[in-house]
RNA sequence: GCGCGAUUAGCUCAGCGGUAGAGCAACUCGUUUACACCGAGUGGGUCGGGGGUUCAAUCCCCUCAUCGCGCACCA
């Protein structure tokens, strides 16, 4: 069967996947001895779908998964899906509230089972995505976040960690989120820049009607918590305040005026209102101060009880309203200024976050993050590009209690159970934390489990040992535990990649990982980050369905430069489609010239030339595409594997053979035939890790493969050095250059392409006087020539160019434009003068000749000669003209 | 305020001590039976500015400018 005119990438996509898929190819062996490869896969969350961001890590991690598995190692990708407790929880609770339930009205349990069925819905809608995309990861090994295993391996930990009392439950400020009603982490509140002001507020001073002190305040409705004044001990103009007190407007309390450091007097009025329940900064104050904390605000940011009667149910923002017409009315408002400052959001909920007073339970970060810094120092774990280790250190040096607890139903539950007296509980099981208790208190208690869950990310945090068993001590876990390398994006590092390397360094005695490759932030074309609200988000599967997945793998390749942006755009998808075409139509030629596998064939057996030379180009370009895997620079994989099939075979060798291949009888077709398809051959293998439908197919139809075999599962070839052959590369290069040279003469001075004209070669050496015969044909075929003839002295009137010791003479008087061939010389000689110049003031440079090296030196003499012989004999051809 | 990155052909980007590259776009030519999703060719850059190190700087160092991104501060 003839390869149709084109690659249609989705009559075939889905069903080598399923091949694959079910050969079992993708999975990993523990029982094998082979040296592993292990790619944690980052778990998306279960209830999404892929974005562009996840298209690129996809591929990046398949392309390292592919090759690797090629090289003979045992890999495991592990699979699998997060459960992104908020994310996940907000979607169900919205789909609820569009038929009017309330999730309180429906009881935790019923809402839980409500999470499931919509994972189960949903849940499969990001792996199948990723399958689109040629992903290989060993499926059924495939793990959720929320599955029996890995609540195990949290409750182990949260457990173990307790004992260690590194877990620890503590009453602070926390970051409160009214809309959604728990705490979150410092990592989940953003900063937004907002415009404001900053109202200046004049408070009595006690036992004086003439006095005030004047605070500068961006939320006056926090005021009603006040419980202090504070200025700086060193400040004069309030000195003799200090120990008064003012007396708080609306409220009427007292509150003491007191000094602190903290103060900067050059800020506002250089004195500062306290309210220690509302404010992270003020709560240090107040402890320092010894002051009174007074929570001011319910779990949905409305005034409490603590408030003024008036004041209470009322939100925020009317309050805030409110106190401020109070205040005007009272001439107690000194002023206002227009100002900007950043206001903290919740990055779920998008409301203002509160600063607010809870119990909660809390990592000690610090601790664990100190082996986690010291790893990457010591370069255990090692970022590529290394710039971000700054960005790591800098995070982890000033890291804070981690808050882990969440008022959330969807997600593991606190193994925490109180009991009376204030007692806690924490075990694995309800059973052993009833037996700790009884142990306690003589007799069976009455236990209540902590309504909270904890944060996703802690359960993330163990997934590099979590999905291979661990707490069991499995072969997976012995073997595949550390991972080789940790794909993903910056914006996860604190998030995530932290929390792995302090988790697993203290539950598994190792790093995660060796490596953490951080790959490129994908935005659209004009370099905007992509968001829905732009809506400028592309979807990664209309380009699959556009162009095919191929060419969106390797579009994305191409483009994964370190430690840059991407700007995607569809031209660029497109022109990598182009490619796969290309390909195709190479292959199709291929066939229609027979050019047909032969297991037997063996490269070392060549004897033309051109074979010789493009099997040395195969082993450049496998050692170079091996290089750019290994080292993470794919996007010089891409070019080198996109360059060498475009340029090197189809423009090149394709050309220089079919003379060979497509005249009766050559001695030299046969092997050339098997050339062509072994080249195509290891073409396929080597391109296959970035397309791998394209190449798979292509594998398929070229020929009837010894037990079916598939290109996924062959082996990634290892040339011996033999096969190297520099004279076939210098004399191909040789060709190269000539026919180029004739082309572009041609088309310089107009001739026709379909004017056949004759070629004449001065001053050929021996060695190119043997090269014109051989490869006469292909020479006059690729350069549009009849003949090919040697000659002491150039006819009048025709074009000469120059081919390094050789002059190329065009004798075509009858249509040549004298004028313009005149000013082509001179163009060419100009820009050789202007070479030599600079080489010849290079020379001359004392300091040159004396300290660069002798190589450099050497270099520059044998361009001058070359410049120079090149001069001269264009300068004799322009005189020629010129006497003509 | 601190830090990181970017600034190279019209556009998107490689390169990073010693001849400035690619893809796209532009222009010219071409229905030479693999491919017009193609072929051949051409033009286009004092490598952001200024200083320094070096025999030699697009590349290393300093500085400035512009853009982007983190982090911190914000009474």
């Amino acid at each position: 069967m003839m390869l149709e005119k084109t690659f249609q990438p989705e009559k075939v996509e889905a069903q080598h996947y399923e091949q694959w898929e079910q050969s079992g190819v993708f999975g990993a062996h523990p029982e094998s001895n082979k040296a592993p490869f292990t790619i944690m896969m980052p778990p998306p969350n279960v209830t999404g779908s892929l974005h562009l961001g996840h298209a690129l890590n996809t591929t990046l991690q398949d392309i390292m998964v592919r090759y690797h598995r090629m090289t003979g190692r045992d890999t495991l990708w592990q699979p699998g899906t997060d459960h992104a407790g908020i994310a996940t929880q907000m979607v169900v609770e919205r789909n609820l509230g569009a038929e009017g339930i309330n999730r309180r009205d429906m009881g935790r349990e019923k809402f839980i089972e409500k999470v499931w069925e919509w994972k189960a819905y949903s849940g499969g809608t990001i792996t199948s995505q990723l399958r689109r995309l040629g992903a290989s990861p060993d499926w059924p090994r495939e793990r959720f976040t929320m599955d029996e295993g890995l609540n195990k391996a949290v409750r182990r930990v949260f457990v173990q960690l307790h004992k260690q009392g590194l877990i620890y439950r503590d009453k602070r400020l926390v970051n409160w989120d009214p809309k959604l009603h728990t705490a979150i982490s410092d990592l989940e509140v953003v900063q937004k820049e907002t415009k404001g002001h900053m109202w200046y507020i004049k408070y009595p001073i006690e036992g004086s009607t003439e006095r005030f002190i004047t605070i500068a305040t961006t939320r006056p409705e926090t005021m009603l918590g006040d419980t202090a004044i504070v200025v700086n001990p060193e400040d004069e103009r309030y000195a003799d305040l200090v120990g008064k007190f003012a007396i708080l407007p609306i409220v009427g309390r007292p509150i003491k005026i007191i000094a602190d450091d903290y103060v900067d007097k050059e800020f506002g009025t250089g004195a500062m209102k306290v309210t220690p329940a509302h404010d992270f900064n003020d709560f240090e104050v107040g402890k320092r101060h010894n002051l009174e904390v007074i929570n001011i605000l319910d779990i949905n940011a409305r005034i409490n009880e603590n408030g003024p009667e008036e004041y209470q149910g009322m939100d925020r923002y009317e309050a805030r309203k409110k106190i401020l017409s109070e205040l005007e009315a009272q001439d107690l408002l000194e002023k206002v200024d227009s100002i900007t400052n950043s206001v903290p959001y919740g990055d779920r909920s998008d409301v203002v976050i509160e600063p607010f007073l809870m119990d909660q339970w809390y990592v000690d970060a610090k601790t664990m993050a100190k082996p986690a810094i010291e790893a990457v120092r010591t370069g255990k774990t090692e970022f590529v590009p290394k710039s971000w280790e700054n960005t790591y250190y800098h995070w982890m040096e000033n890291i804070q209690p981690w808050c882990i607890s969440r008022q959330l139903w969807w997600g593991h539950q606190i193994p925490a159970w109180y009991g009376p007296e204030g007692t806690i509980f924490v075990e694995e099981t309800e059973e052993e934390a009833l037996a700790a208790a009884r142990k306690q208190f003589g007799e069976d208690v009455r236990l209540e489990r902590d309504e909270d869950v904890l944060d996703t990310w802690f359960s993330s945090a163990l997934w590099p040992f979590s999905t291979l068993g661990w707490p069991e001590k499995t072969p997976e876990l012995a073997k595949y535990y550390p991972g080789d390398v940790l794909t993903t994006s910056f914006d996860i590092i604190f998030f995530w990649v932290a929390r792995m390397m302090m988790m697993g360094i203290h539950f598994m005695g190792d790093v995660p990982f060796k490596k953490v490759y951080i790959h490129a932030l994908i935005r659209d074309a004009k370099g905007q980050k992509m968001s829905k609200s732009k809506g400028n988000v592309i979807d990664p599967l209309d380009l699959v369905e556009k162009y095919g997945a191929d060419a969106l793998r390797f579009t994305l390749t191409a483009m994964a430069a370190q430690g840059r942006d991407i700007k995607l755009s569809d031209d660029r998808v497109e022109g990598y489609r182009n490619f796969a075409t290309k390909i195709w139509n190479s292959a199709r030629y291929c066939q229609m010239n027979q050019c047909i596998p032969d297991v037997n064939f063996d490269p070392q057996s060549v004897t033309a030339t051109p074979n010789k030379w493009v099997v040395d180009q195969v082993t450049e370009l496998s050692t170079a595409i091996s290089k750019g895997i290994e080292s993470y620079k794919f996007n010089d994989a891409a070019t080198a594997i996109y360059q060498f099939i475009w340029g090197t075979f189809c423009d090149w060798y394709l050309e220089f053979t079919k003379p060979i291949i497509q005249s009766e009888g050559h001695p030299l077709a046969e092997e050339t035939r098997k050339t062509t398809a072994w080249v195509l051959d290891q073409a396929l293998l080597l391109l296959n890790p970035f397309m791998p439908f394209i190449t798979e197919e292509l594998y398929n139809e070229m020929a009837e493969r010894p037990l079916n075999k598939m290109l996924i599962s062959s082996e990634w070839p290892d040339y011996p050095a033999t096969l190297k052959a520099p004279a076939a590369v210098e004399e191909m290069n040789w060709m190269i250059r000539l026919i180029t040279e004739i082309r572009s003469v041609r088309a310089d001075m107009n001739v026709p392409a379909a004017a056949k004209i004759n070629l004449l070669v001065k001053g050929a050496n021996a060695a190119t006087q043997e090269r014109l015969k051989t490869y006469e044909e292909i020479i006059c075929r690729m350069a549009r020539l009849e003949t090919i003839g040697l000659t002491a002295d150039a006819p009048k009137g025709a074009i000469q160019s120059v081919v390094d010791e050789a002059t190329i003479i065009l004798p075509i008087a009858d249509i040549i434009d004298l004028d313009k061939e005149r000013a082509r010389l001179r163009k060419e000689i100009e820009k050789l003068n202007a070479e030599l110049t600079k080489i010849h003031t290079k020379m001359a440079d004392e300091k040159f000749v004396k300290n660069a090296p002798e190589e450099i030196i050497e270099e520059q003499r044998s361009r001058q000669a070359n410049f120079e012989s090149t001069l001269n004999k264009l300068s004799q051809a322009l005189k020629q003209l010129e006497a003509a």
